[in-house]
RNA sequence: GCGGUCGUAGCUCAAUUGGAUAGAGCAACAGGCUACGAACUUGUAGGUUGGGGGUUCGAGUCCCUCCGACCGCACCA
């Protein structure tokens, strides 16, 4: 078993799968050729090493021993089998039955050199070809973005940027919901809103939408001038014209919020646009070639019972227009077709939605490649008081609104700290209050402390320690900070692999504390050279990391404060 | 009533998907600048993971059952 080197030296990946490979060894000596899985894990404890594997209790029970004993069989004859690979760690303890490792010295000085050298490629991996729809945001097109809309712009986006950054391509879109019954209120509302302008006392609808920029649609909308136009309607052309009038000044609106947000789109699906291309016809067709759908009291039904929902649903209505759920078998036909894994980040009132939209998509041939999300609820208090977000009562708190009070850089990151399915209670007092205290404060201070660091040092000194000799790196918080760096790849990935983003907000905060107390413990420019250049190649390193780590949550990475 | 999500320190949240003595931040208390940014840092205190059963070497995590919060349950979107 000979290790791996690269011209940086032996990586601690590399290291670790040497060693699983001596361990497999090891357990097929000692145990009849007895088969071992070896993975590792990191531990909770930093006393119980860097990395932990519990090979020995599965092995427990084949070998009838303790887990243990094996544990103490194995690491005893690893050391003696295989001394090359023992020699890569600086100590392998076998404990409670768990295998406790950490790397020597060297590996992780091999790390950093490699992290200097990738710069803003560190942890981006090659192009893999597969494609990946992800579908966020996507609001009505009836009023402005609000919070939870944040929520689910923070979540996608950064997913996006993770994925991409993993060598996924990854198409984001926004479907706008611009057909159907909402769709007429819309205009009615605005119409209400229109003749309100010359007699205040025109009736508002009950069932309209109250929010107060529908006043500012129907002003700019007499500005334009439109009065004959509109004079010269009948009634249903004119409310299709305020429809649509108002829908699209609406999406406008979100769609630069969206970019204000720093999200970027491929694409802004118009669901009216669907109808008039025929194309919503075209999920309910290959339905229908599958055997799925039939015909009762004149409507078409999609057989929804045969994949777990509780009753069939209708596609398409005895007066042949299709259903909101029709126009979802088209659109995510469309999607499930043209990538390998599709996406919907969807809001809190769609728990109902994750089983049929599965069900779909088994329906449709695609078991498994639909995933839904959900951003659960988020909850505005204000100095612990609820602030009521009722649409119906006008009571909006738009993301426009929270953006200017808290900022985008500290709004991005609150939305990905937290797990996606996690509800969340938002005080806007608090985000205020203490913002200085804000964990999106401490991760960029982190940041600008290090390139203060730098632009304080030596140019000369900066440029020779990218190749720099790192081999005076051993002190315990230059190692940590070490270990913490070479996380990034594998987390960035488990991000993807089970669509965590906020791992990633957790991470940076991680990050900036092994550098403060690095930095705390360590002195660097005032050190002899070489210590002076390795301990500037690993401020390189964790500016490199931090600025990677910030730009995928979509938060700047700022030189100074 | 049926179904879904959730319940973890006083507060806001983690826990790499079944691993070891459940961790951070805020708030509280006690320390650290004559050093490259103190927006930093060291320590103390804080818990029957809503309750109760079960599965196994091992459960916050999986199963059952109560309790509680929120959300769905349309030929609305």
């Amino acid at each position: 078993m000979e290790p791996v080197a690269t011209e940086q030296g032996i990586l601690p990946d590399d290291a670790l799968r040497t060693f699983a490979q001596a361990l497999r060894e090891s357990a097929a000596a000692l145990y009849d050729d007895a088969r071992l899985e070896v993975a590792f894990e990191a531990p909770r404890r930093p006393e119980f090493g860097e990395f932990a594997t519990n090979a020995a209790f599965s092995l427990a029970r084949v070998a009838r021993a303790s887990p243990q004993d094996v544990a103490q069989r194995l690491t005893s004859d690893l050391a003696e089998r295989a001394p090359r690979v023992a020699a890569l760690f600086a100590s392998i303890e076998p404990v409670g039955g768990f295998v406790n490792l950490r790397l020597a010295p060297q590996i992780w000085q091999a790390a950093i050199a490699c992290v200097v050298r990738d710069g803003e490629n560190f942890a981006r991996a090659s192009h893999r070809g597969e494609r990946v729809s992800l579908e966020f945001g996507s609001a009505n097109p009836t009023g402005p973005l609000l919070v939870v809309q944040g929520r689910a712009l923070s979540i996608g986006d950064t997913l996006a940027r993770t994925m991409r950054l993993r060598g996924y391509d990854v198409f984001v879109e926004w479907i706008v919901n611009d057909a159907g019954g909402q769709l007429e209120t819309l205009g009615r509302s605005l119409d209400a809103r229109y003749r309100q302008l010359i007699d205040p006392a025109h009736p508002f609808p009950e069932d309209g939408y109250p929010g107060a920029y529908l006043v500012e649609i129907a002003r700019h909308l007499r500005d334009d001038g439109a009065d004959e136009d509109v004079d010269a309607m009948t009634p249903e052309q004119r409310i299709d014209f305020m429809a649509r009038f108002a829908a699209d000044a609406i999406v406008a609106e979100q769609r630069r919020c969206a970019d204000r947000f720093g999200v970027e789109y491929d694409l802004w699906q118009s669901e009216r646009e669907l109808h008039e291309r025929g194309r919503i016809q075209a999920g309910v067709e290959r339905l229908t070639e599958l055997g799925l759908t039939y015909e009762a009291d004149g409507a078409i039904f999609f057989r929804a019972t045969q994949f777990g929902d509780d009753k069939d649903r209708v596609l398409v209505r005895a007066d042949g227009r299709p259903t909101y759920f029709c126009t979802d078998v088209a659109y995510h036909y469309e999607k499930l077709r043209r990538a390998d894994r599709v996406i919907d980040v969807l809001g809190p009132d769609h728990h109902g939605y994750i089983g049929r939209l599965a069900g779909l998509a088994a329906a449709l041939g695609y078991p498994g490649r639909l995933e839904v999300l959900i951003a659960q609820q988020v909850t505005l208090v204000r100095g612990g008081e609820h602030v009521a977000m009722s649409k119906r009562a006008g009571h909006i708190v738009t993301l426009d609104e929270i953006l200017d009070e808290v900022g985008l850089d500290a709004t991005r990151f609150f939305f990905a700290m937290l797990a996606t399915d996690s509800p969340l209670t938002f005080d806007l007092k608090l985000a205020v209050d203490e913002s200085n205290d804000n964990p999106v404060y401490y991760v960029q201070y982190g940041h600008a402390r290090i390139c203060s660091v730098l632009r304080k040092a030596d140019a000369s000194d900066v440029e020779q320690a990218r190749y720099a000799e790192l081999r005076s790196l051993d002190h315990p918080a230059e190692l940590a900070l070490a270990r913490r760096l070479c996380e990034l790849p594998h987390l960035a990935q488990s991000v993807v692999d089970q669509l965590a983003p906020h791992r990633l907000a957790r991470y940076a905060r991680d990050v900036a504390t092994d550098f403060h107390q690095f930095y705390t413990e360590c002195r660097i420019l005032a050190e002899e050279p070489e210590l002076r250049r390795a301990r500037l190649a690993l401020c390189l390193a964790a500016q490199r990391v931090l600025s990677v780590v910030l730009g995928l949550l979509g938060v700047t990475a700022p030189e100074s404060m």
